[in-house]
RNA sequence: CGGGGUGUAGCUCAGUCAGGUUAGAGCGCACGGUUCGGGACCGUGAGGUCGGCGGUUCGAAUCCGCCCACCCCGACCA
């Protein structure tokens, strides 16, 4: 490819809201282009790298197991009829996501911001026999998700591009193969484009199942916040992450409730301060308002009080998990007033009528000081069981930064990342819905047992970026990069350089490799600057100064070393390098 | 959905507070010339419904109202 044909140009200024460095390197190089909030164009350069990523997933998700499975690459619809999503009441609970649209028909449909039950639609339609298990099916197509706030260049996007694999077995054990299988396919995937991640234990959420891990990069322009344990390697994310919870009063016996004046202290701050105890010493209660599905398809809401000890915060998701809500949202204090109780003097105390989910920390401490449900007073002495009691006590606080690892007591490390791809246990969920059943060897209908595992491509393309690019620009893995060659002639307006770098390119070019080839009559300095920016393995020379010498002129991307090549061997040493 | 910010040439921006000739700069682009190893220089030139609609005014990029788009923080998030 010419340089003077390319499409794509680069740019010297970086458009005003390219958030992170990689985003600007893309925009700049011109390998991408926005289109609209959350939408991107890919650019010819652009478009090549996504090629050499989506082969390289797919070398890996063809790659045979231990019992000769592997993927088989097909390509569902982007337009699915909305009755797939009601089967499995995901149109609910991805109701703000989902991307609908109506034909003139009047029929309904949603762009698919995800594939369970297309894919287990079809797999019901093909599949009889437990002879024909286990299956894993996937595509590589673009998905629409209606976010209410796409950010950070490609980390969050309304339609991207998505490796989406399901895996049917016939058993429990069967899944476990093929979610090892994923786990290992992944983990060569982002070695191979030179990604660094960290397998995380992650939530379900809407995909339901048990097991899951999510492949974070870690990087402080993530949105995921996970736990690292330093010592024995656990690694959570912030929604799941269990720790050691200490009691603060171990031993105590429960002394006598007694009512305080706390005039004008509706924080928790506030009030360890003013009595002279530790935050843990303290309750706090959080309203929420939690959604729930019913048998009809619609959803009903319930106010709840949750009880957690004043020095932690409650994790979300996991009080979403122990509650089987289908969603949360935090009470604001106006709403907990209105509500008719005293936000800031707030606690399960007395409370009837409403559902107390507690922390299985806070139903141990002995003696806290709570809320007494009327302004400007507080109780001294609160014991659970005695004073108030819990509808469901469950593990619902949020791990934070130097919290103790559950496995080894080492205080873990709180890091952001980007999440790469997840890997689900489904189970049966989606087969049951589908009534995706076949007969096993006794004869008897078994719902298919399944898994989904997911990659999203650019999230992908921007941690190869953002990990591997210096000042000046891109420096692409060599097997990512979209031309294997940059060849720059300098002054190629003289014949002899310019006849000197072409047949050097058709040399390159017919001995298998790639070139991008800068034939432009632009100055060093441009050419060399676009070169880095754009971040090919190997540069190579042509220029007066080089031909002089009968030379050809080297220079790996990420290097300052230059070193000369007598022309005649150029192809083989450059063959060479690129192997090396 | 709440809060904040920004919309002027292909790109980055000035001009808006304090309304007043043909709306500017740099980069990029076209043409001519001089250069040539890390974004060279000189000259000439093309390029704009100042996000949109409405209003105030003798006169609006500038003031007022409504709307739209994009970015950031938060809510949300497979």
């Amino acid at each position: 490819m010419r340089i003077s044909k390319l499409f794509s140009k680069t740019l010297r200024e970086v458009p005003a809201d390219a958030e992170t460095e990689g985003h600007r390197l893309l925009i700049r190089s011109g390998m991408i282009a926005p289109i609209s909030a959350g939408v991107y164009a890919y650019m010819p350069l652009g478009l090549r790298v996504v090629h050499r990523i989506q082969s390289i997933i797919r070398e890996e998700m063809d790659r045979e197991g231990p019992d000769g499975r592997a993927g088989q690459e097909l390509l569902m619809s982007s337009l699915v009829p909305i009755e797939y999503y009601e089967r499995s009441g995901r149109d609910h609970v991805m109701a703000d996501i989902l991307f609908r649209l109506t034909d003139h028909h009047d029929r309904d449909f949603a762009l698919g911001p995800t594939h369970e039950e297309v894919f287990v639609d079809v797999f019901k339609r093909n599949v009889q026999s437990y002879r024909e298990l286990p299956l894993m099916l996937y595509q590589i197509a673009t998905k629409f998700r209606d976010e209410p706030r796409p950010r950070g260049g490609l980390i969050r996007l309304r339609q991207f591009i998505m490796k989406d694999l399901y895996s049917f077995d016939a058993d429990q054990e069967g899944l476990d193969v093929s979610y090892q299988m994923m786990f290992d396919a992944y983990v060569r995937v982002f070695e191979r484009c030179g990604v660094p991640v960290i397998p995380a234990l992650a939530d379900s959420g809407a995909m339901g199942g048990r097991d899951t891990h999510e492949f974070l990069y870690l990087t402080d322009i993530g949105e995921d916040h996970c736990l690292l344990c330093p010592k024995c390697g656990y690694a959570a994310n912030a929604e799941v992450a269990t720790f050691v919870k200490e009691p603060a009063s171990a031993g105590e016996e429960p002394k006598p409730l007694e009512e305080i004046d706390t005039p004008g202290l509706t924080t928790i701050e506030a009030l360890a301060d003013h009595l002279g105890v530790p935050k843990s010493k303290t309750c706090k209660a959080v309203f929420y308002t939690a959604s729930y599905g019913d048998e009809h398809g619609g959803t009903r809401e319930d106010p709840v009080l949750v009880a957690i000890r004043g020095d932690m915060d409650v994790n979300e998701s996991k009080l979403k998990n122990a509650l089987g809500a289908i969603d949360l949202r935090y009470m604001e204090e106006g709403a907990v007033n209105r509500a008719g109780f005293v936000a800031g003097s707030a606690s399960a105390v007395g409370l009837e009528n409403m559902k107390v989910v507690a922390d299985e920390l806070v139903v141990q401490e002995r003696n806290l000081v709570a809320g007494a449900n009327k302004m400007d007073k507080h109780l001294l002495n609160v014991n659970h069981d005695r004073d108030w009691k819990a509808d469901i006590v469950a593990d619902i606080a949020l791990a934070a930064g130097g919290t103790l690892c559950s496995n080894c007591q080492t205080p873990m490390d709180e890091r952001r990342g980007i999440e790469m791809g997840q890997v689900f246990k489904l189970g049966t969920k989606y087969s049951e819905a589908f009534e995706a059943f076949f007969l096993d060897a006794e004869g008897q209908q078994r719902p298919a047992v399944m898994g989904s595992y997911g990659i999203g491509i650019e999230r992908l393309l921007a941690a190869i970026v953002e990990d591997n690019r210096d000042e000046s620009g891109i420096i692409w893995p060599r097997e990512l990069a979209p031309y294997d060659v940059h060849v720059v002639g300098l002054q190629v307006e003289k014949p002899e350089v310019r006849a000197a770098a072409e047949t050097l390119t058709a040399e390159l070019e017919s001995a298998g490799l790639s070139v991008l080839f800068d034939d432009r009559e632009e100055s060093p300095g441009v050419k060399f600057n676009d070169a880095d920016l754009l971040g090919m393995p190997l540069r190579a020379t042509v220029s007066p100064r080089n031909l002089d010498k009968g030379s050809v002129e080297l220079r790996r991307r990420g290097s300052d070393e230059n070193e000369l090549v007598p022309t005649d061997v150029a192809v083989e040493e450059i063959k060479a390098r690129l192997a090396g």
